[in-house]
DNA sequence: ATGTCC
């Protein structure tokens, strides 16, 4: 008896030597080879009936971690073909992006996806997919700023009566930007979300905690910004309560920080090491089934820092406002990286979006430009194909690294002054000229929202970039 | 996006 006749009945790997010692022994105990093989034939059939105990017990325990496995390996598997999906503004999306949507069409959970206009490539998911899967949360579906969002507040002022230097000085006092910054302890404010018992439901959450206190109220770094700017409403709206005309107005763009960063990556190693043996092309898409612990897990992590984003929000909002010693006449916030339970074509679905609005029949929406283009308020047309979701902004036309090599100070200086708009901080990467023609995007896009109002920015904060402007 | 590995 050796190796040869064993891998001939089939044992593989670690098996085939547990199966030629356990048969070594069957030969000293006097059994003919036949016979031997008759019995590792049965252990191979059944190997659970030989696990407990006896000769055949390692070779069949060894048999049942290889059935294991392979099952995992087969749940794993991609269809070989991506599932049918809609693209809007197909003609400003490169084809980098198409192929990442693509590869999400193909994993076995997936049911349904779209495409938006500001779509780019993004780690996983394309920025700007939407993707909706069955009983499973990819963490990088949803992307390592859980719950960013925009918010915008009316004011009850006329947008001349904040001048430049005033709204500066607001700006600068009332806002905290950059990696790894937080409010100062005397300037820390209060938010229900940090009362929440949710904080004490997993070690990583309350391991978190001291972070998430330390910097709400913050806006972060890259994209991100708080600004002032007018808000010309061509209809009157008795929903938002606002007549026709144009107001002062607060838009900003934040997220959940360093708390729901490091939330992200907790989950995206987790669901990387539940998924071995995954598709090395779908290696940053692997998921959380949902009825297991660790997507319950993810999940009441992931919301709890949509929560926090919002309260991040409502607190540079509430600094703004009390600082003009005004109430906003009207108030719109969304949460464009995120997942939610959706009922799509009749069943449940997890729905991602990861830089997309979502944009429900009624539901509001706020839908930037870039530092010195406008933004728009939006009220979503509930559009199924697109899975009930616009674009989250114009979309980067060219990456960070791209926008440095090819963009001057100057460049963003004329753009900043040809539109009236004041900066502070900003990088070249933040460029307008770096993003896709928000106007455009917008066009591609008539049938999922309608516009309701335009934000013209006048002075905008954003953190220093690696190259400031 | 984040002090870019708890």
């Amino acid at each position: 008896m050796n190796g040869k006749h064993l891998i001939k009945l089939g044992f593989e790997k670690e098996a085939v030597g547990l199966a030629l010692k356990a048969a070594t022994a069957r030969e000293g105990a006097g059994l003919a080879r036949a016979d031997i093989l008759h019995e590792l034939g049965a252990v191979q059939a059944a190997p659970q009936d030989y696990a407990g105990g006896g000769v055949y017990a390692l070779l069949a325990q060894m048999l049942l971690a290889q059935a294991a496995a392979q099952q995992v390996r087969a749940a794993s598997a991609l269809r070989a073909v991506p599932l049918p999906y809609a693209v809007w503004g197909a003609d400003l999306i490169e084809p980098g992006a198409r192929a990442q949507m693509d590869v999400a069409m193909r994993l076995p959970v997936s049911r349904a996806g779209a495409m938006m206009p500001d779509a780019h490539v993004g780690y996983g998911l394309p920025i700007g997919g939407v993707l909706a899967a069955e009983n499973a949360v990819i963490p990088y579906g949803v992307g390592v700023d859980i719950g960013c969002s925009m918010m915008l507040s009316v004011l009850p002022m006329l947008p001349g009566a904040l001048k430049v230097a005033e709204a500066s000085g607001l700006l600068l006092r009332h806002t905290r930007f950059g990696a790894g910054v937080g409010f100062e302890k005397r300037d820390r404010q209060d938010h229900a979300v940090l009362h929440e018992p949710t904080w004490e439901e997993q070690p990583l959450l309350r391991h978190l905690y001291d972070k998430a206190v330390n910097q709400i109220g913050t806006s972060g770094s890259g994209n991100h910004f708080v600004e002032f700017g007018t808000l010309s409403l061509a209809q009157p709206d008795p929903e938002l309560g606002l007549e026709a005309g144009e107001y002062l107005a607060v838009l900003s763009h934040s997220g959940s920080r360093g708390f729901g960063a490091q939330v992200a990556g907790h989950f995206t190693a987790l669901a990387g090491r539940l998924h071995p043996g995954i598709d090395k092309v779908a290696q940053k898409l692997a998921w959380l089934p949902l009825d297991g612990e660790e997507g319950q897990a993810y999940w009441q992590a992931m919301n709890l820092a949509g929560r926090y984003a919002l309260a991040n929000h409502d607190l540079i909002h509430a600094r703004l406002a009390r600082a003009l010693g005004v109430s906003p006449l009207a108030q719109a916030s969304n949460s464009h990286n995120l997942a939610w339970k959706e009922v799509v074509d009749g069943q449940e679905l997890i729905v991602h979006r990861k830089g997309a609005t979502p944009a429900a029949k009624g539901q509001l929406g706020l839908i930037p430009g870039s530092m010195a283009d406008p933004g728009y308020l939006v009220r979503g047309r509930g559009h199924a194909p697109a899975l009930a979701s616009a674009s989250h902004g114009a979309g980067r036309q060219l990456g960070r690294r791209a926008a440095q090599n090819a963009l001057s100070k100057k460049d963003v200086q004329a753009y900043l002054e040809g539109r009236g708009v004041t900066l502070i901080g900003g990088g070249i990467d933040e460029a307008p000229q770096a993003y896709k023609r928000i106007e455009e995007v917008i066009a591609r896009q008539t049938d999922l929202v309608d516009v309701l109002a335009e934000f013209r920015p006048h002075v905008v904060r954003m953190d220093t970039g690696s190259e400031d402007v």
